[in-house]
DNA sequence: AAGAATGTTATGTA
DNA sequence: CTACATAACATTCT
């Protein structure tokens, strides 16, 4: 489910219902008790977002770290939130609010030393203001790795998946396995800007449509699943119509116009 | 109902 | 040292 799109909407989501509230926690599951109890009755200051590392900063310098991996998901509630159930990780309560965690990779106590050995290894955030692309840039004009792995690599630029990797190449007609070294600092530019925009959408509309109403024939928010983007699980190009192809590239299935994309 | 999926890390191999 | 492959782990949807 979540690229960066979704950790910076569930940061925002996450802030305005519990942020200054003291935080009722709880695992069911017993999988977090220990950080439960250390956070249960804790004020809740901040929730930042950063890549695809979520930090819910609370008073007494407790610090939770999430990270949703592949399956990870949020269910907020404003009233009566269901019993818990199955393998429910973490439940966050403050007045009518509620939010459950499930199937993170990560969701633990750290201290300001764990934080900033992680922080040190992400690349910019094109969705934070302090983000710094020329950082991307040195890492990528002087690789010999393909585009479309660096992309996806997290100290090169955090926040970017699978489905932006394809969706992103595809728009500015960049070829995945093109060495990054092979960019021009103009391509880059441009690729950080559409990077840039396809995450801000994300983060509005809650879910990844990068087809625009123009392509679509249709309003946005109308398109249905299997619509909602050009390359990534397509069979034809949805700009040209020419044959998408499919392969393995870093572990992830790599998604490009076979016209389009050179 | 097996298999795939919007992810990361640790470890092994060349 | 770097690059790449593989396995492991989490859960839901088709």
């Amino acid at each position: 489910m979540p690229e960066g799109h979704t950790i910076h909407r569930a940061a925002r989501r996450h802030t305005e219902l519990l942020a200054g509230q003291q935080v009722h926690t709880e695992s069911p599951q017993g999988r977090f008790a220990e950080g439960a109890d250390v956070l249960d009755g804790h004020r809740l200051l901040q929730v930042d977002a950063h890549g695809k590392h979520l930090f819910y900063r609370f008073d007494d310098d407790l610090l939770l770290h999430v990270h949703l991996g592949l399956f990870g998901r949020f269910n907020v509630y404003t009233a009566d939130p269901p019993e818990p159930r199955g393998a429910l990780r973490l439940r966050m309560q403050a007045g009518d609010a509620t939010v459950d965690l499930r199937g993170p990779t990560a969701c633990e106590l750290m201290d300001a030393d764990d934080e900033a050995r992680l922080l040190a290894r992400l690349g910019p955030d094109p969705l934070r203001g302090d983000a710094d692309p020329e950082r991307a840039w040195q890492r990528i004009h002087k690789s010999t790795r393909p585009i479309g792995a660096l992309l996806m690599d997290q100290s090169v630029m955090a926040g970017v998946g699978n489905v932006y990797r394809a969706e992103a190449l595809h728009v500015q007609r960049i070829h995945p396995e093109r060495e990054g070294r092979s960019l021009t600092h103009a391509e880059f530019d441009a690729l950080w800007d559409t990077v840039t925009t396809m995450l801000g959408d994300g983060v509005r509309a809650g879910r990844i449509i990068t087809v625009t109403a123009e392509d679509a024939g249709k309003p946005r928010s109308r398109l249905k699943r299997g619509e909602r983007t050009y390359v990534y699980k397509q069979s034809a190009c949805r700009s040209c119509g020419g044959a998408v192809s499919v392969w393995d590239m870093a572990g992830r299935r790599a998604w490009a116009c076979t016209a389009c994309q050179r």
